[in-house]
DNA sequence: CGTGTTTGACCGGCGC
DNA sequence: GCGCCGGTCAAACACG
């Protein structure tokens, strides 16, 4: 079933090679929340609303919490299909019911741990009233907003050629991880955004949220341009849960991409899940080192691995 | 220079 | 109308 669904959704070597291995770059494998939001839409899709327990096949997750917490979603509805890069996909309409209307708030977990740390004063030349200037941002209601919600386990994070850029994190009441805000960034325009935050019933299990439609076909190839390559993390003194983000190992990754698969970076895995049958699959392509290195035996992937979820 | 993240401030929906 | 809170903006900075 699993393979049926990578094979749906697409993947190419490189993107789950690179997806592995985001969270095993420079002890941010604590935080593949960043990561996650490079899931591939498709298999994200596939995973939760045609196969949802599948979902949770290697860990003891509860859909029924799930289905509770989401009944605005999952409930049957009509639904309307989208298209990303010619895969068709079934999306459930948000509907207004009652009076009650869905928020994102959701998900109400347990208390906060997050802490925003100070990196950098503000300019203090964004003057208040500069800042009230700048024109209103059209939004939609809430209840209006074709919101589409995924969980995934931190063993199946996969990845896609989609470039996702953080614009914002947020902590969010009542819950101990903090939501991460990405937007679409492979192409200029482009409104399909993305939310991700960890579970705090499950710190395996991640929450996607998917809002707006790419405007543009998959990308063949992620680019690699300016600071696109960096594969160090910061020192921004920011030590939160999910500040984190994967970029820097993404980059990393992208990297290893480069060195170690010149030549095979269209080579598309028909039927591997993330685990040891794709590393033997990798050795096999001669992508060995990749493997050996960028995996150790802890990281996602390899039988050895533990939670995955980044130690919460 | 063009990409990325971080993070405080701001905006606006929504519940009361 | 008010306040809370989620979502977004944009400055500052890192990186190659």
């Amino acid at each position: 079933m699993v393979d049926c669904l990578i094979r749906m959704a697409d993947w190419d070597l490189s993107a789950v090679v690179r997806s592995c291995n985001s969270t095993t770059q420079n002890g941010l494998n604590q935080d593949p929340l960043a990561f996650l939001a490079s899931l591939p839409y498709e298999l994200e899709n596939e995973l939760q609303f045609s196969f949802p327990n599948l979902v949770d096949s290697t860990s003891n997750f509860d859909f029924d919490e799930l289905q509770d917490s989401y009944m605005p979603f999952l409930l049957p509805q009509p639904r309307t299909s989208s298209i990303f890069n010619g895969i068709q996909h079934q999306t459930p309409l948000q509907q207004p019911t009652n009076n009650k209307k869905p928020t994102n708030s959701a998900f109400v977990f347990g208390e906060s741990s997050y802490s925003q740390q100070q990196r950098r004063p503000k300019n203090p030349e964004r003057s208040p009233a500069l800042a009230r200037s700048r024109p209103s941002r059209p939004r939609k209601r809430k209840n209006e907003q074709k919101r589409e919600v995924c969980h995934v386990t931190a063993e199946k994070l996969p990845s896609d050629l989609w470039a996702w850029r953080k614009y914002g994190q947020k902590p969010i009441k009542g819950s101990p991880y903090p939501r991460s805000y990405y937007r679409c960034s492979s192409s200029k325009g482009c409104s399909a955004r993305k939310q991700v935050e960890r579970s705090n019933r499950d710190p395996n299990m991640f929450i996607l949220t998917y809002t707006g439609d790419h405007t543009h076909p998959r990308p063949t190839h992620r680019n690699l341009l300016a600071g696109g390559t960096r594969n160090k993390v910061r020192n921004t003194g920011s030590k939160n849960d999910t500040a984190q983000a994967s970029t820097a190992a993404d980059r990393k990754s992208e990297e290893v991409e480069e060195h170690e698969f010149e030549g095979c970076d269209e080579a598309l895995i028909p039927n591997l899940a993330i685990n040891d049958d794709l590393f033997a699959e990798l050795r096999g392509l001669g992508c060995a080192r990749a493997v050996d290195e960028n995996f150790p035996p802890w990281s996602p992937g390899s039988s050895a691995a533990t939670a995955g979820a980044g130690g919460g």
